[in-house]
DNA sequence: ACCTGAACACCGTTCAAGT
DNA sequence: ACCTGAACACCGTTCAAGT
């Protein structure tokens, strides 16, 4: 009752990491082991060695992954032609829907470790969280843009760790909105109107 | 070179703490092992288990440890009798820097594990955010705190996970205490003023 | 009460060897 | 090219036994 995608040779990489996201969002990332994944896979212990180098490359290309869903709904989200407080709120809610739902993924990705490939996993955080730049069009450092997408993630943290209850994260949605999308919000932070 | 605090009997529990800390802010959650921190501290690999019954159990006394720190650094903080805009701009430095400076540790306090200790942590975690509630005086439902709350912890962790270059978190820290403390910016919450 | 030592069942990682 | 099997040095956890 392990398997749940078969290895059928030549596919052992996406075997392996489909059996690792089910873990994952079973029982987290403490609880992912080359080992167990290999043997869920039917392959021997030393197979996954060949398409991760370590477990951290596993981590990586988990992260990786979960940012390309991530993107996917975030574009969705913000893909109409309704004024940007709209837009936001759609963003918004795809964003923590996101980040709660699969709040055991999300902490991978803004996992914080020396050996991470920094570089592959900016690329795909970057590019994910474009669409929310656009939201901001007269905000040319991206300070605004960087500040509500650090709004959301942060209550979806406090949501994960149990500090805020899940029930008030719609509440907690309308305040962030309000703040950064009411008429004139964008007036005190130099972004012209 | 292991040994920073020397256990002198009696006080084995800190004495593993103490060990345990360091181990987190050098290495990070994941290096972190019962038997290394007995090594380190002189005994044997089974005498932990009579003050912590196992790694998760240590990790929770950490993070209790790690909300104690940042409720001293966010009273301080806020101790003054400047306007409530003021007294914000200190506590989001200090919180800031904080989970900025103890990343490793702040990933653990904000832990979403499932056999962790919810009670304890929350009342630690809920005790040291008291503050900044107080912050937001019209605020009854506590949602511009918690929302406040968030932005500061995911400022942090856009930053702990390279996301943001740490030179932006002024700027950033700015545009956030504009939005929830410039004049105004309560009275599209239904806050009064 | 508090700690030790041995034991068990796991890990990650490496590496010669097979096909 | 891709995988296996054995090997090494680690883990967490338990438990009888010591003081």
């Amino acid at each position: 009752m392990a398997e749940g995608v078969q290895y059928r040779r030549g596919n052992l990489r996406e075997a392996l990491l489909d059996r690792a996201i089910a873990v994952l969002r079973e029982r987290g990332a403490d609880a992912l082991s080359l080992r167990e994944l290999a043997r869920d896979v039917g392959v021997s212990h030393a197979a996954p060695a060949r398409h991760f180098a370590d477990r951290g490359q596993l981590l990586d290309a988990l992260s990786v992954a979960g940012f390309a869903v991530l993107a996917e709904r975030i574009r969705d989200a913000v893909a109409s032609d309704d004024e940007p407080g709209v837009r936001a709120r759609r963003a918004a809610d795809a964003y923590l829907d996101f980040a709660i739902g699969e709040a055991k993924l999300v902490e991978v990705m803004f996992r914080h470790e020396d050996g991470r490939d920094a570089e592959a996993i900016g690329r795909s955080a970057t590019a994910a969280f474009a669409p929310i730049q656009d939201l901001f069009p007269h905000d040319e450092e991206g300070r605004a843009a960087t500040v509500f997408l650090a709004t959301l993630q942060g209550i979806a943290g406090l949501v994960n760790c149990g500090v805020v209850p899940a029930e008030s994260v719609p509440g907690l949605a309308d305040d962030a909105i309000a703040r950064f999308f009411a008429p004139g919000a964008d007036d005190e932070q130099g972004g012209g109107r």
